[in-house]
RNA sequence: GGUUCCGUAGCUCAGCUGGAUAGAGCAACAGCCUUCUAAGCUGUGGGUCCCAGGUUCGAAUCCUGGCGGAAUCACCA
């Protein structure tokens, strides 16, 4: 039994041995000793002294002589209404005794087939390539993904590709105009980037036009609708709705070659799909389901043919589903992709990784299928998180303030690369291997720096000042697993491997109970990042403990260490430190070189 | 204007459902490699936790009101 419940027990037990109510659960907190004070653990007192009715001294004196009666318990001292606990030395190494070797540490079993959740994330447009915001999303879900399966459930990562509308037309409308009927290949371009030039040759030759329509007196707004380009644009899109072979054909093509570029990202950033749904398909089904809504009388259609929910009842406005000439708009799109994925997978809980800036439309979202009747409404959990920013503010598409998640990538690994050859730390390897421990850091350094961010929070990006490799950084975390699998190497070369069981009597320093609490901790951050969707405590929780890990490293003998109990304690240590940064890492998606 | 979120060191961020003298990293400066990887370790300086009230034995954390910033409130997605 962890020893928080232990004290907890025994806090109750000696309530009842006194004959005195038993405090509520929530009055019995024990928290980490603060660095400053002798002790492990520490029992806050001040909640109990109304029951026991003594003086905070007194109280924690009392509670104290009772505790330590407890084996687990060695010393106790109480200052200011704390009352510190000891722990003793053979708690700790049994414990590590037991996780030492366990590559499950932490993990909970798949619970069975009741228990499914779907993750969409990712949901990208197929207009324009991925950026630094993407990747955000793209990683977030991805470990949530992984941190929920690691609390059992059975995860599906489902995808959501924008691929219809008038911003695909634009690209399309631009294409024919001066694509001069080139693919990618022939202009030696990924194929999402192909099309996202064609979106911008687009959006400057409008605005363009625009300018040219208010320079001649007219108003901006009825120029941005009057502009030739945008007058195309639109007869594309109505084409394109009305099924015309050859503008189905041309967005085909295009969509395909987006989507060529996106697996490369993808696959370079190691994210992956049980299953994609696209909107051209969702649409469908989501007017399908207005239709229906509208036959029950729940939604309501206006003088002009618009069709709307009103939620006024519910403290928020109406909400446009279809517009005047019957076509969709994104809230109807997700609705049909909601009920869709419900007949796939009946999913006790679906899951959104969708930026904050569309709060209010997931709020509407649930709240209208609630309307509408379908009663696993309230299953439907906006995962929303905070836009990546650059020093000078927002990422605008538009004015090509943007930061292209390729070309991130890309200079990630080339910084992991040079730092390697600077610091001579790879020059033993080569070929293959090299490349591949030069992309794991320099990837890993990208992810962590994202993740290990509270994903509610926006985060600011300064790409003058590129990701460090030293301090809090993903590289740091690696290079304490590569020193491990390093000294375990070491160790096996002079024929020493760890003993299964206890080391033995043995009492453990400082630092050494500093690092195993923090492996003590580690199915507990599993369980609050699945909780809270949220990478970042993970990710807190291997700093500290790559941090503790050093430092315990920097001054504990471990292979030179003379006495047989200690050392295997320490090799124990060591590896149970090593599994937990590598099993933890990789619920963020991290891979870990094991030499660097 | 309504709603929601945010405001912690020069910069980037921790600080869990209230607990001890608010912590890391970066940047700056000063040290540590005949010893298991120096992408490491140690030390120094750096704070009105936006402001003002309130609740409490105790507030960066909860409540109210300001100030500042962001998002959203589309027949855009």
């Amino acid at each position: 039994m962890r020893i928080e419940s232990i004290v907890a027990g025994a806090v109750n037990r000696f309530f009842e041995e006194n004959n005195l109510p038993l405090p509520d659960q929530s009055m019995i907190q024990i928290q980490k000793t603060r660095r400053e004070f002798s002790g492990d653990i520490t029992l806050v007192v001040f909640p109990l002294i109304r029951i026991m009715k003594k003086s905070p001294a007194e109280a924690g004196e009392e509670l104290g002589r009772y505790l330590k009666q407890l084996p687990q318990i060695s010393e106790f001292n109480v200052i200011k209404g704390f009352l510190n606990l000891l722990i003793e030395s053979s708690y700790w190494t049994r414990f590590v005794s037991e996780i030492y070797s366990k590559d499950n540490y932490g993990i909970s079993e798949k619970s069975g087939p009741a228990d499914t959740v779907l993750v969409e994330f990712s949901s990208p447009n197929t207009n324009k390539p991925l950026h630094l915001g993407h990747i955000r999303n793209n990683l977030l879900g991805y470990s949530i993904s992984l941190i929920l399966e690691a609390n059992g459930f059975d995860v599906k990562k489902v995808n959501l590709v924008n691929d219809r509308g008038i911003h695909i037309c634009k690209t399309m409308l631009a294409w024919e105009k001066w694509g001069d009927d080139k693919s990618p290949a022939d202009a030696g371009m990924k194929g999402d980037h192909f099309v996202g030039k064609m979106y911008v040759l687009f959006e400057n030759a409008y605005r363009k036009e625009v300018d040219e329509l208010v320079a001649g007196g007219m108003s901006v707004e009825q120029a941005r609708i009057d502009a030739p380009l945008m007058v195309e644009a639109r007869e594309m899109l109505r084409k394109w709705e009305g099924g015309d072979p050859g503008v189905y054909r041309l967005w085909e093509k295009m969509n395909g070659w987006v989507y060529e570029g996106f697996d490369v990202t993808y696959r370079k950033l190691g994210v992956s799909f049980d299953r994609i749904y696209y909107e051209s398909d969702t649409y469908h089904t989501g007017k399908e389901i207005v239709e229906e809504g509208l036959a029950k009388g729940i939604l309501k259609k206006k003088e002009d043919g618009s069709v709307w929910a009103d939620l006024t009842d519910r403290g928020l406005d109406e909400k446009l589903l279809l517009r005047s000439d019957g076509t969709s708009v994104y809230m109807t799109q997700d609705l049909g992709t909601a009920v869709m994925r419900q007949k796939d997978f009946n999913a006790g809980k679906m899951y959104y990784v969708v930026g904050n800036e569309q709060d209010y439309h997931f709020r509407v979202l649930s709240l209208i299928l609630d309307e509408l009747g379908y009663e696993w409404a309230g299953s439907l959990h906006h995962i929303s998180y905070g836009m990546v920013e650059l020093p000078s503010g927002k990422m605008k598409s538009r004015e090509g303030k943007v930061v292209d998640a390729d070309n991130l990538i890309d200079e990630m690994i080339e910084t992991s690369g040079r730092l390697s050859a600077e610091l001579g730390k790879l020059d033993g390897v080569s070929g293959e291997e090299k490349e591949d421990i030069i992309r794991k850091i320099g990837m890993g350094a990208l992810k962590y720096f994202i993740l290990k961010v509270d994903p509610k929070k926006n985060m600011v990006f300064n790409p003058e000042e590129s990701i460090d490799f030293n301090g809090n950084t993903g590289p740091f975390i690696q290079y304490t697993h590569a020193r491990i699998c390093s000294l375990m190497n070491k160790a096996g070369e002079h024929g020493i491997t760890p003993e299964r069981g206890e080391s033995g009597i043995i009492t453990l320093t400082g630092k050494e109970v500093r690092v195993v609490s923090l492996l003590h901790d580690f199915p507990d951050v599993i369980t609050e990042a699945g909780k809270n969707s949220s990478p970042a405590l993970i990710a807190n929780l291997l700093y500290d403990l790559a941090r503790e890990y050093n430092q315990f490293y920097h001054d504990h003998p471990v292979i030179r260490e003379n006495d047989d109990r200690v050392r295997n304690f320490r090799l124990q240590l060591s590896l149970a430190t090593g599994n937990v940064i590598r099993m933890g890492m990789g619920l963020l998606g991290i891979e870990m070189p094991e030499k660097m």
